[in-house]
DNA sequence: ATAATTAAAGATATTTTTATCTTTAATTAT
DNA sequence: ATAATTAAAGATAAAAATATCTTTAATTAT
């Protein structure tokens, strides 16, 4: 469904948002190794999620590493895919015409559309905040040791 | 949601289901230009469908062309998501999580199977022909001349 | 001030996907 | 038989996605 960088970043972003606080940042190591992502790629990532602080901040130096504000948590998982410029999934076509549309439909359209719908409502009720308290013991994300 | 690739593959089985027939078959100009797909790609693609002529069949030499048999015509539209490999986009874990799973759910998977069990139904239940048959003047496929 | 730590930024490499071009083989019509 | 037509197969190219490495800049603790 997604790219292997919007998969790698919503798994950041839920992590960095169940463990960090603005008092407590957490390294690019720690955030790849409990994801199961490749470090050098993450830090790419976080460098995106972190502009302008919008989802993810970070501060450099000792004791210094990345964090959300409360208040980016309560954002919905949609701000990841719009920043991730993957929101297209959830609008393009599913035979990738771009003249498809409610007056020119192609012939998986209207049923799609529900299934479309669904998808979007769900990225955009769920905050980062409800998938990262979700988590529970033995649930297959993340690696917690 | 799905590769180019796949896209393409979807878009010409619809339309050689909706064109042709036994005795009348398509070449691969007249299948890319009405499915606003690259011609030399799209006649890779149709290679790989018509392998053991499991969803399109074809012939060579003057009046040959690619067609499908009304047998194939009937075939869900898994099915060419099958032959492209692309199924596992019905089946992954949206964060891309391998052991992600019933036992060990990541925190999208109760609310994401939802809906992908919609869309498996959806390209399950729905017949190549159901998709080429819905096709109305005025909608986005085809490049009707 | 200095050294240590950490992310940011930039450069490069690898792999995969997408796309095109050329040659070959099959079929048909003449 | 021969020439024309068409897809199959193979080779190559270009672009995008994924991944890594190196250098720089910011921050902190000493």
């Amino acid at each position: 469904m997604f790219s292997k960088s919007t998969e790698y970043a919503l798994r950041a972003t839920i992590y960095i948002a169940q463990k960090s606080s603005e008092n407590c940042k957490l390294g690019i190591k720690a955030i790849s190794d409990a994801t199961d992502s490749p470090p050098h790629f993450t830090a790419k990532i976080l460098q995106v999620l972190t502009r302008n602080n919008k989802i993810i901040s970070s501060v450099r130096g000792p004791n210094g590493g990345f964090y959300m504000t409360e208040e980016a948590k309560s954002l919905p998982v949609r701000s990841v895919l719009d920043v991730m410029e993957e929101d297209s999934v959830l609008e393009r076509c599913v035979l990738g015409l771009n003249k498809c549309s409610e007056a020119k439909p192609c012939p998986m359209h209207s049923q799609y559309k529900l299934i479309k719908q669904q998808l979007i409502t769900l990225f955009e009720t769920k905050t980062i905040m409800d998938l990262a308290s979700d988590i529970r013991d033995g649930e297959a994300f993340i690696n917690n040791d």
